[in-house]
DNA sequence: ATTAGTGCAAACTATTTGCAATAAG
DNA sequence: CTTATTGCAAATAGTTTGCACTAAT
C-alpha cells in the first residue's frame, strides 16, 4: 500500500524536525494523502470535521502553513481569494480550468530551472484555459 | 518619447471598449507605464495621493481590476498576502526575491505554451531565490 | 510533569460593495 | 443632460493571533 508508506515519510519527516504528532496534524495529513485534490484550508476542514468535530478551522490553517514551511506541502497560488494546497512537492506544473474550475496536474511539462545571475530555490507554474472535458461537452452542443 | 506612445495605445483600448476616461483610470495608467515595478493597489495609491488628494483606495481596486479584466495589466499572485499588477502584458517569467523582496522581470525565459488536452488561454511562471544583488552582498561579508 | 499544540473568539488585512455625490461625454 | 464612475464607509473573506485549556511525550 502506497499510501502507508506516504504517510510513513510524511511523519519521519515531523519527528525528525521535533515537531509532536498531534491528531490534527495526522488526520490533515491522511486526508491529504488519500485525497491529491489541491483543497484550501476550508475544504480541509469541511471534509473532516464530520468525523473529528473537534478540529478547528485555525488549527488547518494553522496545521498547513506549518507543512508547508516545512515542505511537505507546497502552497499554490492558482487563485486570488484562497490558497491551496499539495502534497505532492515533486516540482511540477498546474493547469487550472476557468470553465469547471478543476485542477490538473502537469507532471509531464518540464520546468525551466535555470535563470541567469539569480538562485532559483523554487518554482511555480500555473496554465489557465479550459480543460479537455469542458472543451469536449461545448463541442456535444 | 516611448511613454507617450504606450499611453496611447492604453486609451485607445479603453476607447474601444466604450471604457470612459476617467482621472483615477488615467492617472493609474501614467503611473505603471512610468514606475514598471509589479505595485500593489495600495502602492499605487500610496503613490499617487499626494498629487491626487480626491483619489481613493476603492477606486484603485476597482480601476485595477477594470484594468486587468480588459487586458491592460495582468494580475501577479507572486505573494499570498496582496495581488501586483504588471503592465507589461507581453507574456515572460517572473523572480522574486526571498531576501530583498524584489522582483525582476525574465523576459528571456520562454514559457511553456503546449499542454495536451487543454486549451490555455493565460500562463503565470513564478521563481522564488535569492537574487544576483542578494548573493554578491553575503559573499562580500 | 513539562511543553507544545488546540480551539475558540477576536483581530487583522486585502478586497469588494452600496450608495449618494460628482464628473465625463 | 445623462449615465458611468468616484469616494467614502461599511461589509466581506481569508487568514492569523492571544490565551486558557488539553494532549503528547
Amino acid at each position: 500500500m502506497e499510501f502507508k508508506k506516504e504517510l510513513e515519510d510524511k511523519i519521519n519527516l515531523l519527528r525528525r524536525k521535533r515537531i509532536v504528532i498531534t491528531t490534527p496534524r495526522l488526520i490533515i495529513l491522511e486526508y491529504l494523502l488519500q485525497n491529491k485534490v489541491h483543497p484550501t484550508a476550508e475544504e480541509v476542514y469541511q471534509s473532516l470535521k464530520q468525523r473529528f468535530p473537534s478540529l478547528s478551522l485555525a488549527s488547518v490553517y494553522n496545521t498547513l502553513k506549518l507543512f508547508s514551511r516545512l515542505g511537505i506541502t507546497t502552497e499554490l497560488l492558482l487563485d486570488k481569494e484562497k490558497a491551496r494546497y499539495d502534497i505532492n512537492t515533486i516540482p511540477h506544473a498546474h493547469f487550472k480550468c476557468l470553465n469547471c474550475g478543476k485542477i490538473y496536474d502537469l507532471l509531464d511539462i518540464k520546468l525551466p530551472q535555470k535563470v541567469t545571475g539569480h538562485k532559483v530555490l523554487s518554482t511555480q507554474l500555473y496554465f489557465y484555459g479550459v480543460c479537455q472535458e469542458c472543451l469536449k461537452k461545448r463541442s456535444n452542443k
